[in-house]
RNA sequence: GGUGACAUAGCCAAGUGGUAAGGCAAGGGUCUGCAAAACCCUGAUUCCCCAGUUCAAAUCUGGGUGUCACCUCCA
């Protein structure tokens, strides 16, 4: 496959360590509050890449850390520890609160259809890692101590900035509100490693190392865990857009200083969803939930499907009005595969073999899901039985993951039985003999003649959130 | 200020030098007592702007403009 790799800048041919093996490594969230709907993009277009990948038949091992210390305390928009202001509010612990909320995180992801990774590592149970990587830092003099602090210096590396062009003097420290200049660093890119001495004198969870007392800087998380399950050679890595500067150029460094050669080929970094206003963010407010998606009344899939029509390279606007077209779009697609007749006729290989390769070719250009989600489409109008476009409509959902199947398989069920056939008249729907008799009621007055009738019944149904269609036969019903 | 990404119809978008896919929405039609659903039909003389290369550019080059992101919380 091809996939564009922001460490080049240029979209190459994908290749591993060991051939098809793929070590991967995905930063996860950090627990101290719900993932929003931009959060979870990343990792919904991250868990394509990784379905794909295994349907092209690599051995994918997936690491995913979940941060539960670290920058917690750095998340400084008020001056206060956010992780610790919600353990005293819920009357908790700091590691209870990273629990609630790591459920939460994996809860979303089950209803997004996201794969949980083969390996999920908080950051905290991880502590010896992180000490055994700073102090070979040390020992090679990648680092130094400083005001109670361990320090990576930046100085000693040739290359720093991997993803971008910057100049070291052009960068401007402190351009966002909050934060202070570090007077102990050498560098302005030195970064920290290990605290003994921070300005978050409240911070919970500490640990003893050589250094003292204290915990694990922002950045060496990624790289302890991601050593410890994925080796040393990662294949890939995945992040939002966000993350490539500082966050990965720091793990880089620390990780290529440590090892002593090249560590991660390539880089996948997925862009943000946006409000008309920028990207959504816990700090700006807008800030939207699966769980309040589903309190409107979307289904979080609709929301996945929302996401696969656009690129992941490419910033997603996010409205509700956007949404609804997506919505729109979802549910008539499973309309129109609920209408496929399961079991008519064979599988036609050739056909299967055709789809399926053009399928192939637009995923693995650089995870074209777009073009994917238009191969569906393809699929229905396609000159082939039932049973072909099932098949392939089942053998893209493998990396698609929109549930399609199932949910039209749901919607056969609903609509097809069980019926209650009176006078020749045929009514469909869940069984309900108070709404078929209603149903009945109303054939009676359109047979009379009595529309008014007949529509005040529909209304009457409506208003309960049953919705009744015609047939040829007689007339079906289901709740929206 | 520096760095990076993006810019195609109302919206999501494909397109990687050969004459603008697909989906949603919209409009028209068939069907229907009326609807809904389904099915059929209709859409960009044009791809942010300007210049250049070429027989040929949405695609390549140069220069602008705009939007977004990052520059030690963020996916």
């Amino acid at each position: 496959m091809y996939l564009y790799n922001s460490a080049t800048h240029k979209k190459e041919e994908f290749r591993t360590h060991t051939p098809g093996h793929v070590e991967m490594y995905t930063c996860g969230p950090t627990v101290y509050h719900f993932a929003h709907i931009g959060n979870l993009r990343s990792y919904i277009m991250e868990d394509v890449l990784e379905k794909y990948l295994r349907y092209t038949g690599y051995d994918v091992n997936r690491v995913m850390n979940i941060t539960d210390v670290g920058h917690l305390s750095s998340d400084a928009d008020t001056g206060e520890d956010k992780m610790v202001k919600g353990a005293k509010r819920e009357h908790k612990s700091v590691l209870e609160i990273a629990q609630y909320y790591t459920d939460a995180f994996f809860e979303d992801c089950r209803k997004l259809n996201i794969k949980r990774p083969d390996v999920v590592q908080p950051a905290t149970g991880c502590i010896d890692e992180y000490i055994k990587i700073v102090s070979a830092l040390l020992e090679k003099g990648y680092a130094y101590s400083a005001g109670g602090n361990v320090y990576f210096d930046s100085s000693k590396l040739s290359r720093y900035y991997v993803f971008n062009d910057h100049d070291e003097e052009d960068l401007a420290v402190g351009v966002r509100e909050g934060v202070e200049e570090d007077t102990n660093k050498r560098n302005k890119n030195d970064f920290v490693l290990w605290f003994t001495k921070s300005k978050f004198e409240d911070q919970a969870l500490k640990w003893d190392s050589p250094w003292g007392v204290g915990y694990p800087g922002w950045h060496i998380e990624c790289s302890g865990i991601s050593m410890k399950y994925n080796g040393e050679y990662l294949d890939l890595h995945c992040g939002g857009v966000d993350n490539a500067f500082p966050h990965h150029t720091n793990e880089i460094a620390q990780s290529e200083s440590y090892l002593g050669h090249p560590w991660c080929a390539q880089w996948f970094h997925v862009h943000h969803l946006n409000t008309s206003g920028g990207k959504m963010s816990k700090s700006k407010g807008e800030f939207l939930t699966v769980s309040l998606l589903e309190e409107k009344g979307y289904d979080p899939l609709a929301y996945r499907y929302f996401c696969l029509q656009s690129h992941y390279r490419k910033a997603l606007v996010f409205s509700y009005e956007n949404l609804d077209n997506a919505v729109a779009a979802y549910q008539k697609l499973i309309s129109r595969i609920a209408a496929l007749v399961p079991g008519d006729g064979e599988v036609d290989t050739a056909v299967f073999e055709a789809y399926r390769t053009k399928f192939n070719q637009q995923m693995g250009n650089d995870l074209n899901t777009s073009m994917g989600v238009t191969s569906i489409f393809d699929v229905l109008k396609a000159q082939t039985n039932d049973a072909t476009k099932l098949a392939l409509i089942g053998d893209f959902d493998a990396v698609l993951s929109l549930g399609l199947l199932e949910k039209a398989a749901a919607k056969r069920t609903a609509e097809k039985t069980p019926a209650k056939t009176t006078g020749g008249y045929t009514v469909t729907g869940e069984g309900d003999s108070a709404i078929d008799a209603l149903v009945f009621q109303r054939y009676e007055a359109k047979k009379a003649k009595n529309f008014g009738e007949a529509d005040r019944i529909r209304e009457e149904l409506r208003a309960q959130g049953i919705e009744i269609t015609d047939t040829k036969d007689g007339a079906s019903w289901a709740r929206a």
